[in-house]
DNA sequence: ACAAAATTTGACCCTGGAGTCAATAGATGA
DNA sequence: TCATCTATTGACTCCAGGGTCAAATTTTGT
């Protein structure tokens, strides 16, 4: 009857540790796991047509183990959106820190890192996180603050392009929606590619993005 | 113990069609505003969101009517992405049959429309038929079909301008595949909008996605 | 080796929502 | 007005899937 359901517990978790640093390893490391196959599963078949059943099934393990970790499916389908969109979200603003040269450069590199990481390592979870309305109403706030977050590494960019008459764009947050709504599908059209092809498309479509700020294409 | 349960029974109801004229329109007319609620629900919320229930309520019925026409809540659906994705795809093919003048002017024409129908009388719908697996897989191939027929009038338009140089992309398929992507996500961002500001954003976006062939944007 | 803590199980409850159907109400035409 | 066809109802079945929990199993520290 001990135990810590419902994993978090947050303020207490910080106060008195329960349990010795290495089992709170272990349980932040299953956490992990699980946020991860809820992300990979939600994001490709939807928040509503995915049952704890399924993700519990995909980890080998069984429903209830699922709830000694997370209070409900909102709270899962949640915190899958949160880590992983914090995750990409930081990725992306190192790359924008380290960076010198060119907005162009900077936009370009951008752009292909997003997509390739939605492509290749989270194909789904990318429009759980991107996609308006795909997650349940009630944690809209949480992803909101986060997308926030991740719009701004676009903005920054954009705008700082713009300034310096690089780029040109009838407004910014209409490029950026539209530049969204494509990243956002793209694991969709390269699902199926492998290798070279995959490449070659995750290219292109940096390129033709690159065009919603007056960049005309490269050739190559 | 009659009826015509299941509304079209396709083969028959040409051969020998049951009823009179008159209520054979009637019932299309029925069919036409249950298609319409159910596809503007649908869209809304999502295919699995919205139960039969909601979209009889909204009509002012019951849930054991809307079975008197459709076979099930898959068919309904189906039903509400061809008719609508039909009916607007047919809009677009006539006005580009009527244009004349550049690639351009035709491509800005197109694009403006669809965003209007999109935001203004369907505001929902048009996700539900431009955004794969958003609707239940069974029923893809009906819609992939249709989906077809709407992308070729895009296509076409497209690949004269770049023949006509006109128009620089990097690649057709992925300038298509943007453009539905932000096509699609439209009616949520404009949703809030009304009257001047609508049609604003919705000019914005236009010229936004014109950029995706190279077309600087319009002043003005 | 053993007790306490951490984790997992599987059987269980309960609700929402798809789908059915006999009975009823409403149109329509003779 | 009556008989027939059309349309609608509402009560019903059934089940997938969210959520619970006491008991069993595994891990950990001593």
């Amino acid at each position: 009857m001990t135990g810590y359901p419902h994993g978090m517990a947050r303020q207490e978790l910080t106060e008195r540790a329960p349990g010795t640093e290495r089992i709170q390893r272990k349980r932040g490391k299953r956490v992990k796991e699980i946020v991860e196959t809820a992300a990979e599963l939600f994001g490709e078949h939807g928040y509503d047509a995915v049952s704890l059943d399924d993700v519990a099934e995909r980890l080998d393990v069984t429903k209830g183990s699922l709830y000694y970790y997370f209070p409900s499916k909102e709270e899962l389908a949640t915190a899958a959106i949160e880590t992983l969109g914090d995750e990409w979200t930081a990725r992306l603003e190192r790359l924008a820190e380290q960076h010198e040269g060119g907005h162009a450069g900077l936009l370009r590199t951008l752009l292909h890192e997003h997509i390739t990481i939605a492509v290749r390592d989270y194909p789904a979870a990318l429009r759980l996180f991107l996609v308006p309305r795909a997650w349940p109403t009630a944690q809209a706030d949480r992803i909101k603050e986060l997308r926030g977050r991740h719009d701004a590494v676009f903005r920054r960019v954009i705008e700082a392009g713009v300034d310096a008459g690089e780029f040109t764009v009838t407004g910014v947050d209409t490029t950026l929606q539209c530049m969204h709504a494509a990243m956002a599908q793209s694991p969709l059209w390269c699902a199926r590619l492998r290798g070279k092809a995959r490449g070659n498309a995750i290219s292109e479509l940096t390129e033709t993005l690159m065009m919603l700020v007056g960049q005309p294409p490269r050739t190559g």
